[in-house]
DNA sequence: AAGCGCATGTAGCACTCGCTACACGCCTAC
DNA sequence: GTAGGCGTGTAGCGAGTGCTACATGCGCTT
């Protein structure tokens, strides 16, 4: 009898696109070997192959979807800057409502909630995380503004508020927060 | 043989403190029947016989953490009125800060991440629990505040962000954030 | 041709999960 | 007394968990 299968020939590299999805849209608490094997074609004795361990596998795929993210904040905001803070801010927060981010929104506050409740490596992800978020922001701030570093804290700090205001459906609540602030064009 | 030993008198109400307890301690993610039922002095049998099931426990011991919060919140915050809302956040953001309230933090967050993932009834839990708070910080605010309503939004925006910066290891950057205000004192 | 190591499949281990079946003792109603 | 319900203990079910043991085939080197 001939071969009649290919080898699919795996690899970390192959496999974590794949994880990604799966953890993107089922969340890392269901995160549990068997379905994450299913979704990737092999067996939960590949992952462990593979990865070593559960721990290093949500590692490299965490890593993987950081990168993703990154990319997907490029593309989604325009080119050209920024002209007022407010115009910045409403530009981050739309496109954080778009469904296409949502999976990534989810994932973010399973990883905040990670870091509060001490599970380790969390809030070293989430710091690192937020601080290149932190400084794409400070690149985003408007060519004149006075003071970009201090500003762009102040608008991440907002930002985050309004994002886990609108997770829990005071979307309302944030957005005349933004009104009654300095931000609001008057 | 006489009776040696006295009825313990169980109820939902005697159970709820040490379960709440216990799921503050441990959170929502790792509360399953036989830790809960240890932490109550019973067994995971009758938490089911008295709650009907874990969905329902959890739903009302939130329900009696929710009442523990809202009474650590008055407590903790001193009585005489806060004159500018910088005096404000920096007050509930210290008292957000004290060991006594980081279970509550902790929680607060897995709600979100809960509500996020759409985990059924988060959402709505987590939308009353802000929209109390809400109310609370319009009473909280400066007497001679021109516009409490829209202000106590905006400082909620800033505030829950302040809190997660800080969750992930962000405190300074929320800081800084704040002093780049129109809080800051100038 | 022989040996070796890499990638993979099958089975299984020891454990935890929410929940249930069953039995038993106590108290009250008839 | 006797029947029934209420609270409780013991034991277990079926599913799922991370991970491992063992075998096997395939391609490469010597």
């Amino acid at each position: 009898m001939s071969k009649l299968i290919s080898k699919p020939q795996m690899s970390k590299e192959s496999l974590l696109p794949l994880l990604a999805q799966h953890i993107l849209e089922h969340g890392l608490g269901g995160a549990s070997l068997r379905p994450l094997a299913k979704a990737a074609g092999t067996s939960d004795r590949m992952l462990i192959y593979h990865f070593g361990n559960k721990e290093q596998l949500l590692t490299d795929v965490l890593a993987h979807i950081a990168g993703i993210y990154s990319a997907a904040l490029d593309a989604g905001v325009g080119d050209e800057r920024a002209v007022t803070r407010q115009q910045c801010v409403a530009r981050i927060l739309a496109q954080g409502r778009e469904p296409m981010m949502q999976p990534f929104m989810a994932l973010w506050w399973e990883i905040v909630a990670g870091a509060a409740r001490g599970t380790p490596g969390y809030r070293e992800a989430a710091e690192s995380m937020m601080a290149e978020l932190l400084s794409w922001l400070e690149t985003q701030m408007p060519a004149d503004d006075p003071d970009p570093v201090g500003g762009a804290r102040y608008l991440l700090t907002l930002i985050e508020g309004s994002l886990m205001l609108g997770v829990v459906g005071h979307a309302r609540t944030a957005r005349e927060g933004l009104l009654a602030s300095d931000l609001a064009p008057n």
